[in-house]
DNA sequence: ACGAGGTCCTGCGAGC
DNA sequence: TGCTCGCAGGACCTCG
């Protein structure tokens, strides 16, 4: 499921070999993928087009062409990976955008649940979608007053409240689990009753949680896959997530597994987060 | 304005 | 063995 470090890991691997190539065919095999623009009108602009940047905004890879971004959102199952050989069956069957390039190496969107969207951007357009999301965690910029702010007039779960894009982006389900153990918060507490110096507290850890999982270069359990087609290690450093019933890794105390916040699994514990 | 809940997708594993 | 069903969840939508 990429989130931040996911996306950021698989943008930094992809983007040696597209940046300042064109693209010099390209195809799609479903539509059902795209958002506000047709397969003909994609792969029209796609065709001939150089690639003038690769980054990453929340949890969604940009590419960037004179006109246009084109925005990739991996949704669940989404990666964004490059091929320098030909590609084996197993591996097409699932590759919803193929780009080949000037120099032979060929980008692929590989998505098997297809949650994940394409979008083409012209500068409006992007301006739209940015003005839409919340500010970047990591950004130096971001102040650990500016962090709370955006969060903690919400009466609902903090949990759900830190995986709102519209507020911050890049926290998913992994990640929130596991920001919300490290800074010892319980998940289902309203985020405008978490108390004043907890605040600090989830800046850090949530910045300090991002940063180890890029430095692992994501975390695998079957369908994320870096750049370059490896796996991430992050998993192997996992304090709650997919761990419910086993013991608390800093207490003891078995994780407690619940779906009452959001309808999505939230693992945590009991006594180090009261 | 905000929050809750439904929908899209397919592979996989549990249960019968 | 072979089937059904529930679940995984990011983004987006509608409804109250």
């Amino acid at each position: 499921m990429p989130e931040l470090p996911e996306v950021e890991t698989m943008v930094r691997g992809i983007r040696p070999a597209l940046l300042g190539r064109t693209i010099v065919r390209a195809s799609l095999s479903h539509i059902d993928v795209l958002r506000g623009v047709t397969r003909p009108r994609l792969l029209r602009i796609l065709t001939g087009a150089t690639i003038h940047d690769v980054t990453r905004r929340a949890k969604h890879g940009v590419i960037h062409l004179e006109r246009y971004r084109f925005v990739l959102q991996p949704g669940m199952t989404g990666n964004l990976l490059i091929y320098d050989r030909a590609l084996a069956a197993a591996e097409s069957k699932y590759a919803v955008l193929r780009a080949q390039l000037d120099s032979g190496v060929e980008f692929v969107f590989r998505d098997v649940r297809r949650i994940g969207t394409l979008l083409l951007l012209d500068e409006r357009g992007w301006a739209r979608y940015d003005a839409g999301l919340g500010p970047e965690p990591l950004d130096p910029g971001l102040t650990v007053e500016a962090f709370a702010e955006r969060l903690r007039h919400s009466r609902a779960a903090i949990k759900k409240v830190l995986m709102d894009q519209r507020r911050l982006v890049g926290i998913g389900n992994i990640y929130a689990n596991e920001a919300l153990f490290r800074a010892g918060i319980d998940p289902s507490k309203p985020a405008h009753r978490v108390s004043a110096e907890a605040w600090p507290r989830l800046f850090q850890h949530t910045q300090r949680l991002l940063r180890a999982a890029i430095d692992s270069e994501g975390t695998t359990f079957r369908d994320y896959r870096t750049g370059t087609g490896q796996p991430g290690s992050f998993q192997l450093e996992l304090m709650v997530y997919e761990r419910q019933g086993e013991p608390c890794r800093r207490c003891g105390t078995r994780l407690a597994g619940t779906h009452d916040i959001d309808g999505r699994i939230t693992v945590f514990c009991h006594r180090c987060q009261g």
